[in-house]
Order: structure tokens, then C-alpha cells, then sequence
RNA sequence: GCUGGUGUAGCUCAGCGGCAGAGCAGCUGAUUCGUAAUCAGCAGGUCGCGGGUUCAAAUCCCGCCAUCAGCUCCA
């Protein structure tokens, strides 16, 4: 007998050698229909696994993030059994389950269409209707290697190859079709009730440039039908906010065919910009930064100084100056290092924040680019603090606190990460070590969770950065913090110490924002359009109803504006129904309609977005009201 | 950069060898109206660019550019 522990903390005893899956039938009708995997001390198997001896166990179902994970994984199985049926001698690459769906990528002659996914999801309908099990099988390296050998299975022998010795290697099999795999999955393919291919794509094998590159299939699957529809109408939703999208609707930027990676801003645009460089100021000016500006061209003597020309140079535009070579500045940090020798500093004089909002030009590849958010040229809101060695954690724990200020005021999510050295770096390994020990220890003082991202650093010294979410989920990196022991070696940055002798600084680079078009491009989606009322680039539209109430409408507009409120009067003539769809469609915070009421009384009857009408209000109130709302960024 | 898709009016899109189309937006006129679209008329095009095939190309072929998805890269 063998006795399993519950989740719920119940003991029950079964003869040895019963499968997960019986004993969830046990449990219940309910939990066994609805059992994906189970989760024996710990470790995901499958339902047909046999107990052998006591243990803790959970049964999984599809909410269990393991249990979503084999069932995706399956749903990968079954379109590669399909592919394989339909578009015979198609070599398998890799197929695991991600994390909204699945993929599987192909190395086939044929390739694959938008159309051809139409007639492999049928084929994999035929697949779930036969509701095959899936069975697992543990086999030698030497007959696994030949069994993939023999079926032309190029791929898979070399992933076999390339395990470790002691791993065990298992098969699973359904019906005809065997692939490689460490499992666990679901006991059949009937259990995959929902599913959707959504995409092509190309892919490496190996993620590697230098492979072959193969055909990639995506797709999704849920356990029931209804939440694979909920999940497209998301996607359908998300779309909608795209800021390539929103940014042409509401007029705030573009990106044109003449300028690929060079984005334009409209006159709408250049208001939130604008807005969003003022509070950057104001916020700087208080958390005690001084404020420079580097020009965009600088000789190449200074970028080979820097390293940039010999670590950077196929990210960077150059060009000639009476046949002299210079560099479009793809950092700002060379010139505040001329500005920071430009004078003699003293210990009492750190730290110097020195911020600067500097435009960048780096050469991305063509296919890198996406809208705002991944772009040729762009604004860093750059800052470079010279300090005392003493001062390192202190002064990376203010800018944590400053970048996580910025963040909360936008209501965002953010998610931390800490690069480490590189292979393409400077400097030695061990200072490597203590810079990015600083980072590590700013962080862990400040309690923050934080994931290590190996050899993601720049090439002169380790950094945290800071990453937001877009519309679908895809994550960009925005602030970060960079700790360079480089550039004043480099430079031969020094100041006097207490002891009257020349000392070097430590010296930080970091960003709040980020660059400013990608934050506005996460904005965007963030908010959907609908920016609050002090980024909004139209706060107010005054609406008459007719043309008799235009002069009082005017009246109220003209005042708006002396007191410095972004306003509009839609004074055409139009019924009020069409002024207010457009106002709600260009996503104007207040809408204030006026007639023959609000005329006689100095009122308006305020209508606000996304809450509809408020009904009448006396005309200052409001305007008070609204002014306190810009004030506090509400 | 790589693989695949897409590129037609300001926008969204139809047309896919035989006269360049629709809706919205724009302009003109009428309508003077109370919370998401009033009616009528007019105008708007190097069909991404270049080459080729053909009696004839938006449509087929080749090259390039841009863009979208993913991969790679991401300071």
C-alpha cells in the first residue's frame, strides 16, 4: 500500500503501482475529467504515471500554470503529427509550449502558407477526433539516436547528442507519430478541446544566425472553447491599441516611409512630449540635478577615445567634415565626460547629477524596427552622476527611487533586471565584479525583486534595467542604470580628494524614461488613446448647440485658454451628437456642451469621457476643478 | 540582417490580365438641431519604386524600398 498526501492536507491509502489518473478518479468524477497532469512531491508526471511509493500529490488542471504548460505542449505534439501527415519528409525542430500558446518549428521543402494553416488545423481536428493516447517510453541513447537517424530525424539526433550522459531519454508516442520528449503531457490528444494556429514565422535552429533557418508554426489551444474565444477577442482588443495604430488616429506621430526608424511628431504629439519633458525637468530640478546639453556630432577621435568606434561602430551613422571623419553620438556619455574636464572638481562637490536629454541616432537593423518603441533616433532622458566610490549604493538607490516616482505616477507595472558582463566587454573581470556587486547590493537593500540576466550588460559595465509592458504583453526595456568604471579611465576623470591629491570618480549613467518616444509609444497603449488630462493634447472642447450659442461658447473657450487650458470650440455647424462622437472618438477629457440653459446662468453642462454627461455645472467651479486636475496629474 | 506576409484616394479596404472602385474623412450648399454619425452635390489616384512578359499589367515575372509577424540583435 502507499499513502498520498492531498493538497487539502487528507491521507489516502492505495495499493501500490495505481496511476495518477485512477486516483483522481477516486477523488472525484469532476476532478478526473477535468485532471491534466499530476504533481507528485513536486515534480509534474504524467496521469498514467504508476505510484510506487508514499508522497504528496496534486492533480493538475488546466489553471495550474504546469498543467497549462503540458497540455500546450501536446497541442505542439499534435500539430507536428499533422504537419507530418500532410507534408510527408517534414523534419521536426523543437516544440514547446510558450507562454500564451505553443510553436513548432519545421525544416520542410514545402513552405508553409497563411492557407496551409486552414488545412493543418483540420488535419489536427482529425488528430484530437481519434483521441489517441500518448504513451512514454524510456529508451537507450544508442536506439533513440537510431530511431531518429532512421526517420531522417537530423534534428532530434543532434539534440540527443548534445545531453547530458546521465539523462534519461523518453519518447512519446501517439498513434503513428513518436517524438523526442521529456514530457509531461496529457493522456490523449482528445483532451485538447480548443485550439488555433495563429502565426508563421521564421526561425533559427538553435536561435543561432549561423543555422538554418526553419519554418516556425504558432498557435494557442485552451481547455474549453469558450475561454480560446475570449483569448482571440483580447488579442482583437490589444490591437486596438497599438500606438502605431492610435498615434496615426489621434494625430500624434508617424513614422514615414521616407525616414525608416525616424520618427515624426505631430503637433498633438509634441504636447504630450512637451508635457512629459516639463515634469521630467521640474522633477530633476528637485531630486538635485543640473541639466547640460552635448551636440549630436562629435569627431571620431573622441568615439575612439571612448571605445564607441571600436565596440560600437556598426551601430553608428558617420560622416565627413572637411575630410575629417566624425559620428552621430549614439550616447551622450563622451560629451558629458568633456563637459565633466572641463572644469576641477572636488570631493565636496559630488555627487553631480548631470542630466541631459540627448538626442541618439544608432543604426538598428531593418527588421529590429517597431513603431516608436524600437526606432533609429531617439531621445535619452540621460543623466551621468560622478561620485565617490563611498557613494555608489546611495546614489543607485535615489535613482531607483526616482525611476519607481516616475513609474507609479503612470500607474505602471515594471518588472527589474540586472545584466552581467558580456562577452564583447572592457575591463577586467574583477572590475566586473565590484560594479556589478554595487548594483546587487542597491538592490537588495532596497528589497527589490529582481531576475539576472548573464552577459546582457553593455560592454563598459554592468546595469539594472527597468522593463514595461505594451499592449500584448511584450515587455521593452525603458530606465536603466549602468555603473562604468571605463569612461573615466578613458577620459582620466579625476577630482581632488581630502587629502589634496587627484583622485578618480565613479561614475553612473542612467535613465528615467528611457528614451522619450518609447515611453510615449508605451503610454499610449497604456492608456489606449485616453491620456489623463494633464498629458491630454486636447483637455477641453467647447461644444454650442446651435450657431446662436457660439458667442457664449467663445466666451468660455477664450477664457480656457488665458488660463492656460488646451481648448477647442467646435463652433460648425452640426447637430451636438456629431460634435460629441468626434470629441469621444479623439478621446477629449471634457466635452462641454452649451445652449440656451447654460447661456443664461454662466453654466455648462460637462460631459466627461468615458462617464458620460455630468450634467449642468457652474462655469468656474468647473474651471476650478479643472485646473486643480492639470495641477496635480491626477 | 534572415524567413514569410502586405503595399490601390488623407484613413479603412474591394478589385487580381481588358474603362481605377466603395465607405469614412475633405470641399460646396441646404438644415439651426440638447449628449456617439442630417441630407444632397463635388472633388480626390505616378495602384510603393524600377525593369520585364503581353495587343493590353493595379493584376503575371524579376530587382529594390517600406511595412507587419517572428527569429537574430538590442548599447
Amino acid at each position: 500500500m502507499v499513502k498520498v498526501t492531498l493538497k487539502d492536507g487528507s491521507v489516502r491509502e492505495y495499493q501500490a503501482g495505481i496511476s495518477i489518473g485512477e486516483i483522481a478518479e477516486d477523488i472525484s468524477k469532476g476532478l478526473a475529467r477535468n485532471a491534466l497532469v499530476g504533481k507528485l512531491n513536486n515534480s509534474v508526471v504524467d496521469l498514467a504515471y504508476k505510484v510506487e511509493e508514499d508522497g504528496a500529490l496534486e492533480i493538475l488542471t488546466f489553471e495550474d500554470v504546469e498543467a497549462k504548460n503540458a497540455f500546450r505542449h501536446t497541442s505542439s505534439h499534435i500539430l507536428a503529427q499533422a504537419v507530418q501527415r500532410l507534408f510527408p519528409g517534414t523534419k521536426l525542430g523543437i516544440g514547446p509550449a510558450i507562454a500564451d500558446g505553443f510553436y513548432y518549428d519545421f525544416d520542410s521543402e514545402h513552405t508553409f502558407t497563411p492557407d496551409d494553416l486552414a488545412k493543418i488545423e483540420k488535419e489536427m481536428e482529425n488528430i484530437v477526433k481519434e483521441d489517441l493516447p500518448l504513451e512514454r517510453q524510456e529508451i537507450s541513447r544508442e536506439e533513440a539516436i537510431k530511431l531518429f537517424e532512421d526517420k531522417g530525424e537530423k534534428y532530434k539526433v543532434e539534440l540527443i547528442q548534445d545531453l547530458p550522459e546521465d539523462t534519461p531519454i523518453t519518447l512519446y508516442k501517439q498513434g503513428d507519430f513518436v517524438d523526442l520528449c521529456a514530457g509531461p503531457h496529457v493522456s490523449s490528444t482528445g483532451k485538447i478541446k480548443a485550439f488555433k494556429l495563429l502565426s508563421l514565422a521564421g526561425a533559427y535552429w538553435r536561435g543561432s544566425e549561423k543555422n538554418k533557418m526553419l519554418q516556425r508554426i504558432y498557435g494557442t489551444s485552451f481547455a474549453k472553447k469558450a475561454e480560446l474565444d475570449e483569448y482571440l477577442f483580447r488579442i482583437e482588443e490589444a490591437k486596438k491599441r497599438d500606438h502605431r495604430k492610435l498615434g496615426q488616429e489621434l494625430k500624434l506621430f508617424a513614422i514615414m516611409d521616407e525616414g525608416p526608424g525616424f520618427p515624426f511628431f505631430f503637433p498633438k504629439g509634441m504636447v504630450i512630449r512637451n508635457e512629459l519633458e516639463n515634469y521630467w525637468r521640474e522633477l530633476h530640478r528637485k531630486w538635485g540635478y543640473q541639466e547640460v546639453k552635448t551636440p549630436i556630432i562629435l569627431t571620431r577621435q573622441l568615439w575612439e577615445r571612448s571605445g564607441h568606434w571600436y565596440h560600437y561602430k556598426e551601430n553608428m551613422y558617420t560622416t565627413v567634415i572637411d575630410e575629417e571623419d566624425f559620428a552621430i553620438k549614439p550616447m551622450n556619455c563622451p560629451g558629458a565626460m568633456l563637459i565633466y574636464n572641463s572644469d576641477l572638481h572636488s570631493y565636496r562637490d559630488f555627487p553631480i547629477r548631470m542630466g541631459e536629454l540627448g538626442l541618439v541616432h544608432r543604426h538598428e537593423l531593418s527588421g529590429a524596427l517597431h513603431g516608436l518603441m524600437r526606432v533609429r533616433s531617439f531621445t535619452q532622458d540621460d543623466a551621468h552622476i560622478f561620485m565617490l566610490p563611498s557613494q555608489i549604493t546611495s546614489e543607485v538607490k535615489g535613482v531607483i527611487d526616482l525611476v519607481d516616482t516616475i513609474y507609479r505616477l503612470f500607474g505602471f507595472q515594471y518588472h527589474v533586471e540586472l545584466s552581467t558582463k558580456p562577452e564583447k566587454a572592457m575591463g577586467s573581470d574583477e572590475m566586473w565584479e565590484i560594479a556589478t556587486q554595487a548594483l546587487e547590493q542597491a538592490l537588495k537593500e532596497k528589497g527589490m525583486s529582481y531576475k539576472i540576466n548573464p552577459g546582457d550588460g553593455a560592454f563598459y559595465g554592468p546595469k539594472i534595467d527597468f522593463h514595461l509592458r505594451d499592449s500584448i504583453g511584450r515587455t521593452w526595456q525603458c530606465g536603466t542604470i549602468q555603473l562604468d568604471f571605463q569612461l573615466p579611465e578613458k577620459f582620466d576623470l579625476t577630482y581632488v580628494g581630502e587629502d589634496g591629491q587627484k583622485h578618480r570618480p565613479v561614475m553612473v549613467h542612467r535613465t528615467a524614461f528611457g528614451s522619450i518616444e518609447r515611453f510615449i509609444g508605451i503610454l499610449t497603449e497604456h492608456y489606449a488613446g485616453a491620456f489623463p488630462t494633464w498629458l491630454a493634447p486636447v483637455q477641453v472642447k467647447v461644444l454650442p448647440i446651435t450657431e446662436r450659442h457660439a458667442p457664449y461658447a467663445k466666451k468660455l473657450a477664450d477664457d480656457l485658454f488665458k488660463a492656460n487650458v488646451r481648448v477647442e470650440l467646435d463652433d460648425r455647424n452640426e447637430k451636438i451628437g456629431y460634435k460629441i462622437r468626434e470629441a469621444q472618438l479623439e478621446k477629449v477629457p471634457y466635452m462641454l456642451v452649451v445652449g440656451d440653459k447654460e447661456m443664461g446662468n454662466n453654466t455648462v453642462a460637462v460631459r466627461k469621457r468615458g462617464q458620460g454627461d455630468q450634467g449642468t455645472v457652474d462655469y468656474e467651479t468647473f474651471k476650478k476643478d479643472l485646473i486643480q486636475e492639470i495641477a496635480t496629474k491626477v
